[in-house]
RNA sequence: GGGCGCGUAGCUCAGUGGGAGAGCGCUCGCUUCACACGCGAGAGGUCGCUGGUUCGAAACCAGCCGUGCCCACCA
């Protein structure tokens, strides 16, 4: 080591990651690690595709878990020396994006048609150039290790190809429709959007009880609804076909009050008998139930609230009005006519728009739509047939579920950011063209073309990330290189609204599987239990835990409190990860500056060596087996202890004596064993681990690119393990015996062996010296026997002895009861019974011997 | 309405058929020549409740209570 590295090491008590990080990450992308060469195949290689964040965002705790646990996985395998692609990039996020735009013009006092479409999407070109790549430099932050030299954004020229030759290709099959629908309206961003985006949420309102007067009689209908402005657009009154208290009116007419129009009382099975007065109206135009029924009975469809939110011309003198003023001026009307029969509190879910957090209003508007089932059918048969395996398996469950009974989506969105519809109309013809470029004039007429206004819903470009990343439509080397990716790690709330999708589309456009494996990661809560988000004020900013504790920590603490169920962010988990950096460091500093000049090797010369390297290799094959099936949280976690107890708390002290006399066997197993754990700690902690490497003196190159260990199973030593952790146990019973018989702490006290030898540590960390003389024995701890000396409290050597014979008695008694059991030595294991007989048997000698 | 979880030490969570675990916090003792982001020793739990299966249950089954999420067109 040279000198200056020396002094450094020699100097630095506590690792400072705000040094090390950046100037680690600029080593890295100097050396070009992260960006592979499109060579080999898909089947040799290892690529992800990373869940492109939204431009519009902020790395939150989502994205700082999922890199986490994807970062270990690409870390892992680029070690192993896989060609290793992570591809980087980020979503246009159509609504999400075009809001933060329209609210900073809002600042201006201008909306985004004071711009016009041309001018407000060059707004937000603008936006995204400066805000966008926000993101990725936190990434980087985080250390994950992309391929930073190939990011993509799902609005890039290319990309856009991909998104056109899908949408013309799912129109030619004639999966792609234009219709008249029922769709979800967002009043908040005016664009309709699709049923997952859809949040339905418990809400009070009022059902009022309205009269329908019947045609030619005295009677009434009496119908109930939460929504009485919608009755201005209703066409039927439907009852149930079984319903005998309206049979003789099915086939009549009502006149509807306020509007005087003459509506059919119809009959359908929809109807429930027992709901309120068992009378439903029925408002096709407003409602997605009456909407079906209505298109069943070949109803009429009014619209009587337009896509402002506003009533329509249609609502006559409550034309111009909200929704919501006009509600209560039709119920102020209907309660002068007398038809207000009935108001009561209601409490019922109401669809609100996941976006823009406003109540949904459901409209007939003219969509796009996409059929699904085909696309759906080999994406269930993938997934049945674990081709493409989710993790954890219940998830599967619910994704077949879901898929089997998957309906049209509404793609279009009523947006000017996004994925311009390849759609033109002819006017002069009325010829509409899709064609993945724009046409220069109508192919039937040579008439001037205009083309669709509408964009495509955002994840519809999403879907095609894993291939569409790669360069498809093109046949290029990075996509023969690397499609399929190796597998996805995702938040649950997206399993439909994307991964289901990508699925389908990988299938259908790319022929195969997007990925091998789905991983559903567990979701971190804020530290009180809630949702974190921004807009409860509940979240938790990595980039603020990176700055307090370093990157390491927050990447070890994610992982560490990460599970199969939703866990509180725990910031003694970070600290933990914290702590472990630092006491990496300085356990190096220990090894480096301590050790001898010898190659690293395994040099076992006692059984003290041969326990932790034993060890060592059984836990590079256990961390190494958790990584590989997700299981980040027991993987980190393993790795810790085996660090921290086995080696540093034991190996560590038991060996100084003969790393500081330089003996070149331990000095060769502790640099053996130090290079192995920077290996395996690299996936999950890659700059602290790439740090200490730089002094190691194996080192050619940085870890980012060493070998990963493989655990050397000859290694293995059961026997050593043994021996060694009885030796543990014994030296923790003697420091805990000395402890309350009130010893002196530097103190040694005289002993002798009456038994099996301990290994020789024990004497040493317990501070016992077991060739004492002279004096009478007092205690008796395993094969110790304590001699009394003038270092002993005899009241406490008494009081401790005492302690331990009531401890040995409950022991006798607990295992006299168990066997005493006939039927638990008939049934149970023998060798669960030996053990117990064995148990029992020891301590009944040790009481003895006590006595 | 249907489905999926969860309820274990003061806190956050592991453990899923043979003697209750971790991290943090707490108590006591240590400025021991890697680390006080440290070292050593401790205290602390009728494993939500009630029944059942079993020689044996925190774990398996049933019911109940509490709690969270997802899906669903009862006005």
């Amino acid at each position: 080591m040279e000198a200056a590295q020396r002094k450094r090491l020699e100097e630095t008590t506590r690792y400072d990651p705000t040094e090390v990080e950046g100037r680690i990450f600029s080593e890295w992308m100097d050396g070009g690690y992260f960006h592979p060469q499109a060579e080999g195949t898909a089947a040799e290689n290892f690529s992800v595709a990373i869940p492109p964040p939204n431009v519009t965002g902020v790395l939150h705790m989502g994205h700082a878990l999922n890199g986490s646990m994807q970062d270990a996985l690409v870390r892992m395998n680029r070690m192993r020396g896989k060609n290793t692609l992570w591809v980087l990039g980020t979503d246009h996020a159509g609504i999400a994006t075009q809001a933060v735009v329209e609210k900073e013009l809002k600042k201006e006092g201008k909306s985004r048609h004071d711009l016009g479409r041309e001018a407000f999407v060059e707004k937000v070109w603008e936006w995204k150039a400066e805000y966008g790549s926000r993101i990725v430099e936190q990434y980087k932050r985080l250390g994950a290790s992309c391929d930073y030299d190939r990011e993509r954004f799902t609005l890039d020229e290319g990309y856009v190809r991909a998104v056109y030759r899908v949408f013309k290709q799912l129109f030619d099959k004639g999966y792609i429709y234009r219709d008249n629908y029922m769709v979800n309206w967002d009043p908040g961003s005016h664009s309709a959007i699709s049923d997952l985006e859809v949040e339905n949420r418990e809400v009070e309102d009022v059902l009022y009880s309205i009269d329908y007067p019947v045609e030619d009689s005295d009677r009434v209908l009496t119908v109930a609804t939460v929504r009485p402005e919608t009755m201005l657009a209703d066409t039927a009154v439907a009852v149930n076909p079984g319903d005998e208290r309206y049979a003789d009116l099915v086939g009549k007419h009502v006149v509807l009050p306020l509007v005087g129009r003459r509506i059919p009382v119809i009959a359908d099975e929809h109807v429930d008998v027992e709901f309120g007065t068992g009378a439903l109206k029925i408002t096709p135009g407003h409602d997605p139930n009456d909407f079906e029924i209505g298109r069943k009975h070949k109803l009429e469809e009014i619209g009587v609230i337009g896509p402002d939110g506003r009533m329509t011309e249609e609502a006559g003198e409550f034309a111009g009005l909200t929704a919501a003023e006009a509600q209560v001026a039709v119920v102020e009307a209907l309660r002068g006519e007398g038809r207000l029969s009935a108001e009561e509190p209601y409490v019922h879910s109401v669809p609100f728009s996941h976006r823009s957090g406003e109540r949904i209003e459901p409209l007939i508007s003219l969509q796009w739509f996409c059929r699904m089932d085909e696309l759906a059918r080999p994406a269930i048969e993938v997934v049945e047939r674990d081709e493409v395996n989710i993790t954890p398996p219940q998830w599967k469950r619910v994704y077949l579920d879901w898929m089997r009974e998957i309906r049209p989506w509404c793609v279009s969105r009523q947006l000017w950011w996004g994925h311009r519809i390849p759609v033109w109309y002819c006017d002069a013809c009325n010829e509409t063209i899709v064609a993945e470029s724009e046409p220069q004039r109508c192919d039937a007429c040579g008439g001037e073309l205009r083309q669709e206004e509408d964009v495509l819903d955002t994840w519809f470009s999403s879907a095609l990330w894993p291939f569409a990343t790669l360069g498809w439509p093109d046949d290029t080397p990075e996509l023969r290189a690397f499609y399929p990716t190796s597998f996805l790690t995702t938040a649950r709330e997206i399993l439909f609204l994307w991964v289901a999708r990508m699925i389908m589309t990988g299938l259908e456009f790319a022929g195969d599987i997007p990925f091998r494996d789905v991983y559903v990661h567990s979701v971190i809560q804020a530290r009180d239990g809630r949702r974190m988000s921004k807009s409860l004020g509940t979240g938790i900013d990595p980039l603020e835990e990176i700055d307090v504790h370093g990157a390491d920590a927050l990447r070890f603490g994610l992982l560490a409190m990460s599970s199969t169920q939703d866990v509180r962010f725990s910031d003694a988990k970070v600290e933990q990860g914290r702590d472990l950096a630092n006491k990496l460091w300085n356990a190096s500093r220990l090894i480096l500056l301590n050790t001898a000049e010898v190659e690293p090797a395994p040099r076992p010369t006692c059984v003290e060596d041969r326990w932790i390297l034993s060890r060592l290799e059984g836990t590079i094959a256990s961390v190494t087996d958790k990584l590989e099936t997700y299981d980040f949280a027991h993987a980190v976690q393993e790795a810790y202890s085996f660090f921290w107890r086995d080696l540093c708390d034991w190996y560590l002290e038991i060996v100084k004596p003969r790393l500081y006399d330089g003996e070149e066997e331990v000095s060769a197993t502790l640099l053996y064993a130090l290079e192995r754990v920077l290996g395996l700690l690299h996936p999950t902690m890659p700059f602290v681990s790439e740090e200490i490497w730089s002094y190691h003196p194996a080192r050619q190159g940085h870890l980012a690119v060493h070998s990963f260990p493989v655990a050397d199973l000859a290694l293995i030593d059961e026997a050593a393990e043994a021996d060694v952790e009885g030796g543990i146990r014994l030296t923790q019973r003697l420091r805990a015996w000395r402890d309350l018989a009130g010893v002196a702490v530097g103190a040694t006290l005289p002993a002798v062996i009456d038994g099996v030898e301990p290994p020789a540590f024990v004497s040493r960390l317990s501070r016992f010296e077991f060739d004492g003389v002279g004096a009478e024995p007092v205690a008796s701890i395993g094969p110790v026997r304590v001699l009394d000396s003038d270092q002993l409290d005899g009241a406490a050597v008494a009081e401790r002895l005492e302690k331990r014979r009531q401890e040995l008695r409950a022991e006798v008694e607990r295992g006299e009861r168990k066997l005493g059991n006939e039927g638990f030595v008939a049934k149970a294991p023998a060798e669960v019974v030996e053990e117990e007989r064995g148990k029992l048997e020891r301590y009944r000698a040790e009481l003895e011997e006590l006595a």
